[in-house]
DNA sequence: CGCTTCGTTGAAACACGTCAATAAGCGTGG
DNA sequence: CCACGCTTATTGACGTGTTTCAACGAAGCG
């Protein structure tokens, strides 16, 4: 059976969450390991939210520690220092889950970087799922291993990179996830869903520095930057060689 | 029933794998999740291994990708950029697991950073045992959210702190870990696992850098050095007020 | 003993941070 | 539509924490 078949008629099944049936979770995110009863009954304790740039994903309403599914938009997670510094610890995109299983000791904040909409639900309903349906629990395990691969290679780029390869990397970092490509060139062009203050936090910056080494990088002709948040790489091995991949 | 009627009872079965009875894993890492056939199962594939300090534990010996349990000693992880700069991401110890589980393409170095024993076994071992004990994969996936977690503060550490939160910030964790208590104080003793050039590694530091931060700590009396391997630490409060703990 | 590796210390260089001024974008209200 | 205030980004001048370069001492080992 084609792929395209396939897709027709698991669309046709009309019977499973009406949110579900748009969402990229249910195909990409930990959601494609249920099966219909199981998303059905996922379904019953699951709410739908949207969140303004800014908001903060509050995991402990009503009492309940909640767990998440981004369904579009940007979350960065962040930690801050008693006296003040903060840094940005992940950023993640569409369909991944956000929350930390088994723990509500883990102190760290998920804030929407840009407009979101999520998919809540709770804290019990996610751990049945989890004792019931093997696949799903590989699933989280996948993306979670994933997550720590991303989490050290950036602390190498923390650890050991310059201002400029720093900036380069996260750009490039970008371009893997939010980039389009531009028709009729190998060039890709994406909105920045941060701040220059965001991208300060994530890679260990001040604002200034980061500011600096963006037009640096402008004038090497490695970017250009229409407005301060939309980028374009007209060629991204050269953003590769800014960026010092690791071997 | 007694913990330590239940730990004799434990010891008494005899049928198990002579390795798995003094190793710490098979109470608390990953193998204490195995009831007795599963664990005969792996012990058959099993190999106990000693390495010397500076050995790397190489993943794809005869062409079979391995896994590791730490019997004892410590493991540091790194990451390597083209130009030679280093990171260690991640250190190690008894009876953790090592290895990436379902992939083979992360690029990540496994080294003694002691004379270590570990026990070894082949990716096949480890995958069908995932498969059949849920308890196994729990554990694993648990080990893993402690990492992402230990990466994340350490993120915090590599972007945010100054040179003398860093080592301080590297003391405390080492303290957590292999410290002994010195008898009629609150004081904490330990011998360090790792070089002045690991720890610079560790903490995105230069090896003079670590230096004179060492000595800016002994002569503000907040650690004692014995001599450059021999640590103690006379008042934790003090060495984590040194550290900026997160909030 | 020499030799090598490891750690400490000093002086100078520099990358990044700090402080400050200015501009650009954007919503609000007159 | 412009004026206003606020936030965000850019750029410059200057300061400083960390690196770089170098010398030296201590410890381990044939």
């Amino acid at each position: 059976m084609s792929d395209v078949k396939k897709t027709l008629e698991y669309f046709e099944q009309a019977n499973f969450p009406a949110v579900c049936q748009v969402c990229n979770a249910r195909v990409h995110g930990i959601c494609g390991a249920l099966k219909m009863p199981e998303l059905v009954h996922l379904g019953r304790y699951t709410k739908q939210r949207h969140l303004r740039k800014g908001e903060v994903i509050a995991f402990d309403e009503d009492d309940v520690i909640e767990y998440a599914n981004i369904v579009s938009g940007v979350v960065k997670l962040t930690k801050i220092l008693a006296d003040g510094r903060q840094q940005i610890v992940g950023v993640q995109f569409a369909p991944e889950f956000v929350g930390r299983p088994f723990s509500d000791a883990v102190k760290i904040t998920a804030e929407a970087a840009t407009d979101i909409e999520i998919c809540v639900f709770p804290k019990k309903a996610l751990e049945s799922m989890l004792d019931e349906a093997p696949d799903f629990e590989r699933r989280l395990f996948g993306q979670t291993l994933v997550q720590l691969d991303e989490a050290r290679e950036w602390m190498v780029t923390l650890g050991r990179k310059t201002a400029s390869e720093k900036v380069a990397s996260f750009l490039l970092l970008l371009t893997r996830h939010v980039a389009k490509p531009i028709a009729g060139s190998n060039a890709v062009h994406f909105e920045l869903p941060f701040t220059r203050a965001d991208m300060a936090d994530f890679l260990g910056l001040t604002i200034e520095t980061v500011s600096r080494q963006m037009t640096k990088l402008r004038k090497a002709r490695i970017i250009e930057i229409e407005n301060s948040h939309h980028i374009t790489i007209p060629r991204i091995a050269a953003l590769e060689g800014a960026s010092e991949i690791e071997t």
